[in-house]
DNA sequence: AATAAGATTGCAAACGTTTTCATTGATCGG
DNA sequence: CCGATCAATGAAAACGTTTGCAATCTTATT
């Protein structure tokens, strides 16, 4: 295969340093730790790397000092409203300390996350970011080995022995589902995505169905649906549950994403919201606000989760994987809005 | 700045060889051009290969034969609708190819593109795609510069001297407000985004108001807003127009977002969409299909354009920018759904 | 069986930086 | 004014891979 792609204009470090009229160790030190050098070859250097339009090779630094000043980032699903805040509040983050962000996803088949972590790895990634608590033990594993830090975002749990950064999401179902409860719903139906490969998924649906355990409630197996995240296959699934006999009154979802569909079903069978069915999503995603009526929802800062996450990142990138992890546990909101209210008797 | 991160466990390529008994050249070759190397050594170096652990570094490759396998992407904001389905075609069809992807936003703000591009190329991509045909000289220079393969996408001009993948989104404005017109409306408002930095919207907009024209209509300054991408604001935008004297009988919005905020709008007064008010979205996004009513938009296939993107970009990168760019125009689709309906006389 | 042609492999020189160590030049106290 | 100290710079050896060229080993041909 012959070499096509030319190097054309693009001078290198040693172009540089020759008409500034220094050693490219000079220009290197003033791109690395600038004050190590003086004020005036600062300025000579400058002008030369300007003059010559000069773009420094990160990757072939990198191959020295092991720095790329690239960050990892592996999301189930850019596709979707779910991680679109979390992914842009990390991206810009990142922008602000001089790193970029390579993303992958593997749309919840985790079978894809070995593969892709590899892929990052080869990249020589200072650090990666991995939505969830669980994943392939050969990913972890690869990443320990190559001293490359680590953090989970999006869920929370007290005893991980990486460092995570998200909400505790069984507390997240127990939140919405207590509020049904407490305005007197007992007829509760759940819609959660499947939850073999999501722990998020998981945890949410347990604290669901937890808090009705422990109010004294019974779910009966009807009243528990798998929902992929996907406004319109949540729409025809919700309508198939509502045009039932018996309808449940309120219906509690796995995430917004559900609820929307959920809402449209019940809307597109001439059923009033909240007045013939209340409906609680979870993760206040763009639009839910608008919605009319607006969505109950719970709040799961996503911003605020990427520019942790971020930060952290970097932070460990340059200092290590921390010997005892530091967790953030962000804090869960429950919006009330329009979609809820007390069941009338 | 003390050197923190170690290298451990991590093997290179003469590790590998060495424990398959043969030279890191022959390494190289398996994975590079496996079919050079005999089916008995591949099979030893693919042996050691596992033994190790191995992960070759595509970043000291690079050095040698200028492919990282990387390939960057600029798009104006992930933290929306608009642009999630053709990142994540983007994404999914790179990784067919065993290439990633570099992505970076500016948030509609072009004067971030400079310093973005920059970083990208000291990340040393082997190609970029660009939302939109307008940027800045700078950046076209750099990447011109160093041959580096660019593909502008999501909008379509027959007279590039870059390869475009997109639809002429003029038409797609004509489509929607020619629909409008055909219904008998005749006091339609328009509004979009800001056109300033952004030649999708200007486009629409100019295919919008030119069709009015050409129908003979006049568009009162009054009829004509900007917005966001922001289905709040939208919706904020709308109920103030909505509730004047003499609403429009119709709105053509320059994008979804806005027209499910004005749809909203329209719910929260009471009025009732498409009897009282007409709504035209352009894109068809995630959700428009689903809400109810549905939404009237022109569909802009955007897992097309992402999964011809990805395809023209890694082409490009093996074989360099073509001399005579060749575009792809995309074709529009008017999706005629519930929000719009012939006015009532 | 000898030789040519072709297929595999190895050697060693890049690729563009960073960094250690040494050197130079400057500053300063006595 | 001298040596000591310190700051700024330079020389050269890495970093982990790829590849042109040469050497070796097969296989086909006569």
């Amino acid at each position: 295969m012959k070499r096509v792609r030319s190097r054309k204009g693009a001078h290198g470090i040693v172009d540089v340093a020759a008409r500034a009229g220094v050693s490219p160790a000079t220009v290197s030190r003033f791109y690395n730790q600038p004050e190590m050098v003086t004020a005036t070859t600062r300025q000579r250097i400058e002008q030369a790397a300007l003059d010559l339009g000069y773009i420094r090779d990160r990757m072939a630094g990198s191959l020295h000092n092991r720095f790329t000043g690239t960050i990892g980032l592996v999301v189930p699903t850019i596709d979707n409203a779910i991680f679109a805040e979390f992914v842009q509040s990390f991206a810009n983050q990142l922008r602000g300390q001089e790193r970029t962000m390579l993303i992958a996803s593997h749309g919840y088949d985790l079978s894809l996350e070995v593969p892709i972590i590899r892929s990052l790895l080869e990249r020589r990634i200072d650090g990666v970011a991995m939505v969830g608590l669980d994943h392939d033990p050969i990913c972890m594993s690869m990443l320990r080995d190559r001293d490359v830090p680590v953090v989970l975002v999006w869920n929370y749990r007290e005893d991980m022995d990486i460092p995570c950064i998200g909400a505790p999401n069984k507390l997240a179902a127990e939140l919405i589902t207590s509020h049904m409860i407490d305005l007197g719903h007992r007829d509760i139906c759940f819609i959660f995505p499947d939850t073999e490969f999501n722990d998020r998924a998981r945890d949410r649906k347990d604290g669901a169905l937890q808090t009705m355990r422990d109010a004294g409630l019974y779910t009966a197996e009807h009243r528990i649906w798998n929902c992929r995240y996907d406004v319109s296959e949540a729409k025809t699934l919700a309508r198939s549950i509502l045009v039932k006999d018996n309808p449940p009154t309120a219906i509690v979802c796995g995430n917004d994403i559900i609820a929307h569909g959920v809402l449209y079903a019940a809307q597109s069978l001439g059923l009033a919201v909240p007045e013939d069915l209340s409906i609680g999503g979870i993760g206040d995603f763009r639009g839910s606000a608008e919605m009319e009526p607006g969505l109950t929802t719970v709040r799961l800062p996503a911003k605020r989760i990427g520019h942790l996450a971020a930060d952290m990142i970097v932070e460990m990138s340059l200092s290590g994987m921390p010997a005892r992890p530091e967790h953030h546990m962000i804090d869960l909101l429950l919006i009330k809005r329009g979609s809820t209210r007390r069941l009338s008797v």
